[in-house]
DNA sequence: TTGTAAGCGTTATCAC
DNA sequence: GTGATAACGCTTACAA
């Protein structure tokens, strides 16, 4: 197969390399004819040029990593999906890499993203704070990065998320309203979003003065999304009960557990939403056929995704230093759709 | 900041390059002590490889890319996870591509993957037969190609599938044994699978001489999984039910299909599984808390994802002509959950 | 055991 | 407008 590359379009066409290259980048030095004759001869035979001799050269690609705690969580699919839908008609490459909220995998993957010499990152960071130094090294020296869902942590640049306790200030609110006092707070561990999500619920227990119980923030470890952590809250639950302090009704902080709740009380034999209420924070769309149906606090992946390409196109595009630059903090909206889970007589 | 190369490395420790590219490959030729001087500094200055001289250089890269239609897919999504933990402890890098079922972004995906120079691909194809042509130029000439799940296609490699027909047998068989004789089959347009898993509806259909009617044959047009198909689906079942037709028994044959028949019949006001029993084909965890639980046909995505894998590493590793080899169809066993959606009573 | 030098395919800097 | 030529960082004969 004799490769089709620059050397050998020359020769064909009896032109230097260095027409062809600028032939083939649209140089305004090259004639039209030469233009066309390179393109012909290049579609002709299928060129396609080597990114790595290019990029070696340049020292610019055209990849984006994005770096997720979770494929299998379907606010981080959904993201990551909407992101392949925005990045379509730009000439970017989706590079994407899951952390399991591990530290280390997040560097590995860093480091093999910065390797690889990406023209940027986004990133929902493994923790509150990790990686800080890498990732600020990387945003000041290397690459833009963009931070998005866990946007606590404190690396300076442009984050995307939305008002977590507002959110769950308000699905706490809800309930509350209708006539449930003993609510209980669903949530992994210590993840970013988590004490925001505490802090709206207690708002609004507070608000309705209604005495916050330690006891019904509920955390459960888990290590990876499709972990059996049923029967670890199922033994949380019973213990509850035991005590006769069960909830009548919960507030799922995180897309894991908001989905795996629904069996948990079913195995209970606990009625949802007669004996206890739920509303979770989750992107599935299959809320809808849970049962019962799942009422939802649904985070606006769409918009998300394609806020952060942009704004990170933006910053590979310019080429000002990113220590000093003034970086906006965006809360997106969220939505609540309320189902048979809240439907309380 | 001082890039940190091969050059540097040398400089700073009187070596000349090849000694030191040597050293960090661990050539057999250099001195234990040249090699721990090296690899000290290296690991010092935190320096890595840059991969684009390196494969400029060698021809080889350590990428694999993964061809899937789409990502919201229950199973393909399984897939990619079971694929990403698999991959993990080798030394590959993997770069997914989704081709919503279109040959021409398949067709890009491709000829992107193959400008990256990855070492191999796995796909699992957008239709029976597209880009034939291409797939086999790929295989023979550039690098290994796995298919996996829609392996109907006609190139000549490993293919990684299930036995598409008996699961569908069984699954059909079994409703028919709870006394259903109305079923019908839900099925996408004609992506690969679709034609053996009629047949074993079919041949079941048969096998108890229960007439085939070609009203219950239901092929639902959907582009992507996460649109709304629903209402096309409400209206085929309205027709069926003036005419007096509804089938009591439902056989998803498609991921995405077997999520949503569920909504279907609910907006039908149809009793699951007293009015009509549902057996889907899908590998969703949330199955079991669907409304009804849904039984489902589960494929084993990680057999599946750790097989492709070792299959491709294998052919990367021997290098010999992959024209004139022989190679196995694998068909894997699936396994079929029974839940609430075919408890008859 | 190490060094020298060529070359992978491209682009950039000159020169003509 | 186009052509030489060098260079990006690395690997690999071939020399020493």
């Amino acid at each position: 197969m004799g490769k089709v590359n620059i050397k050998s379009i020359a020769a064909a066409l009896n032109l230097s390399p260095a027409t062809v290259s600028r032939a083939l980048n649209d140089s305004y030095e090259i004639k039209d004819e030469t233009k066309e004759r390179v393109l012909a001869y290049a579609a002709e035979h299928n060129y396609r040029p080597n990114p790595f001799a290019r990029h070696l050269k340049t020292g610019k690609t055209n990849l984006i990593g994005v770096v997720i705690p979770f494929l299998s969580s379907p606010f981080f699919l959904e993201f990551i999906d909407e992101l392949y839908k925005a990045v379509l008609p730009q000439h970017y490459t989706l590079i994407p890499f899951q952390t399991q909220n591990c530290e280390k995998m997040e560097k590995e993957a860093l480091d093999f993203l910065t390797s690889q010499n990406v023209a940027g990152i986004i990133v929902s960071p493994a923790h509150e704070n990790s990686n800080t130094k890498l990732l600020q090294h990387i945003h000041h020296h290397t690459c833009p990065i963009i931070l998005f869902d866990r946007t606590q942590h404190c690396l300076d640049t442009y984050k995307i998320g939305i008002h977590n306790s507002l959110e769950t200030y308000n699905a706490t609110e809800e309930l509350i309203k209708k006539g449930r006092t003993k609510i209980a707070f669903l949530c992994g561990k210590d993840i970013g979003n988590t004490k925001d999500r505490i802090r709206g619920y207690k708002n609004a227990l507070h608000n309705y003065a209604i005495p916050f119980r330690e006891e019904y923030v509920i955390h459960a470890d888990y290590q990876d999304p499709t972990e059996n952590i049923e029967s670890e809250l199922i033994a949380v639950f019973k213990k509850l009960q035991e005590k006769d302090n069960m909830p009548n009704a919960i507030v799922g902080g995180t897309d894991t557990l908001s989905i795996k709740i629904l069996g948990v009380l079913a195995a209970l034999n606990l009625a949802v939403p007669q004996d206890v209420a739920v509303i979770g924070f989750t992107n599935t769309n299959l809320a809808n056929y849970l049962n019962p149906a799942l009422s939802t606090i649904r985070q606006p992946t769409q918009k998300m995704a394609q806020l952060a390409l942009e704004l990170l196109l933006e910053l590979i595009d310019k080429k000002q230093d990113r220590r000093d630059m003034l970086y906006e903090n965006f809360l997106l909206e969220a939505t609540t759709i309320y189902r048979k889970s809240t439907e309380i007589a």
